[in-house]
DNA sequence: ACCTATTCATAAAC
DNA sequence: TGTTTATGAATAGGT
């Protein structure tokens, strides 16, 4: 149909080929549109350009997302499901970690002193000596941590003492001044002296050492693994 | 085209529906192969008619898989990922997975003595009192254990030696009547006493209890956590 | 499924 | 790209 008859064969003028591309394109696109109308059918048409240009067509439909219906019914129709490679190696994984999930889980209860039924005499005797070396680790741990930081703490001490020692024997050096000064105005003297006793009371409640980081952090008190 | 011109509106008749559908869908499809052809474009072309009949034209493709070409094109054309939905959640549910897989591990490393220096002194200490109850329970289901096996075993020979008896009496009845016969084919007795010494020895043998379910499983020995 | 009058699509030229 | 137009293609309706 045009001036002349032509053979279906690849255009090899790029412009002409261009030509004809965006014609026919148009021309399918109405009839897809037709067919779709006058026959009630679904129709989807995917075109891509020579270039790469891309346009499609796709009947109208009740779904939210027409493509997507189309290509389910697409791969019900085929028996072929195009994505199942991916998603068939994520649901393995899945159920791998799953299954190591569950064997973790019963690792743990089994560490908390559950689910130990199903042990024989010679893994029970293993968890014990396990248990044993480990609670051993731990308590050396803690020994460690409780002495490393009463030592931080005594080092604390003996450089705030050392520090108000320090301001005490300045504050002493300033005390001449002081009777000094108020020999010259009289009266506040008593009150003066006040503050020389209050200092090391108010650094004495200071050091008190308060417990750092005491975060609850839900830890190995009650132990629950509800996790997930 | 055609003997008259004819709206474009659905077709009422069914019969004269599914003759225009069959005869359009020729029409298109040939105009789908054209398009291929004269213009070297990649078209895609999936119909279902009004009674679910579904017919495709696909162009030919280096592709082993043209049709999953075509969807990956379109995805990548459209920037829409249609099976985003299923795969992102599964994505998501991996993830979580996995994190909890790496706490659970974790919870298991500190409970065997590992991993312990970023605990707090208060977790230590629960920590530490979480694995001496543990260790109680599992020492006193390990006793049990021993309690019942040795229990089982003592029962096992009581009843063994209580057979070995009565077959003991019940051959000593038996004993007359063989020395009877005997008496009237010489020579044999002497191998048929020696049975009767031959059988307690068997079972004395026999009831030395070997440990049962000796199945290294690689327990709580060397525990090591290579599991994924 | 075939026929054919008629409408439609489009190749070529601008 | 848009328009025009001669021509071949598609097809509606009938058989």
């Amino acid at each position: 149909m045009g001036r002349g008859k032509i053979e279906i064969k690849r255009i090899e003028n790029a412009t002409n080929r261009q030509v004809t591309y965006s014609k026919r394109r148009a021309g399918i696109m109405k009839k897809a549109r037709e067919l779709t109308v006058l026959c009630d059918a679904e129709v989807s048409l995917i075109m891509f350009s020579s270039t790469g240009k891309f346009s499609e067509y796709i009947s109208p439909s009740s779904s939210p997302n027409p493509t997507k219906r189309m290509f389910d019914r697409y791969q019900q129709a085929t028996g072929i499901n195009l994505w199942n490679s991916h998603y068939e190696s994520m649901q393995n994984n899945l159920n791998k970690l799953q299954g190591i999930n569950n064997r973790l889980r019963r690792e743990i209860r089994q560490r908390m002193g559950e689910d130990l039924e199903d042990l024989t005499l010679v893994e029970l005797r293993g968890l014990e000596q396990n248990l044993e070396s480990s609670l051993k680790v731990a308590r050396e741990r803690k020994y460690h941590v409780l002495t490393t930081q009463t030592d931080t703490y005594k080092k604390k001490i003996r450089s705030h003492t050392e520090t108000h020692h320090n301001l005490l024997r300045e504050f002493e050096g300033c005390d001449e001044d002081l009777h000094y000064a108020l020999a010259n105005q009289e009266g506040d003297y008593e009150a003066a002296l006040e503050l020389t006793n209050g200092g090391p009371n108010i650094f004495a409640f200071r050091l008190q050492p308060s417990q750092p980081n005491l975060h609850d952090g839900g830890g190995y008190g009650s132990h629950d693994l509800r996790l997930a």
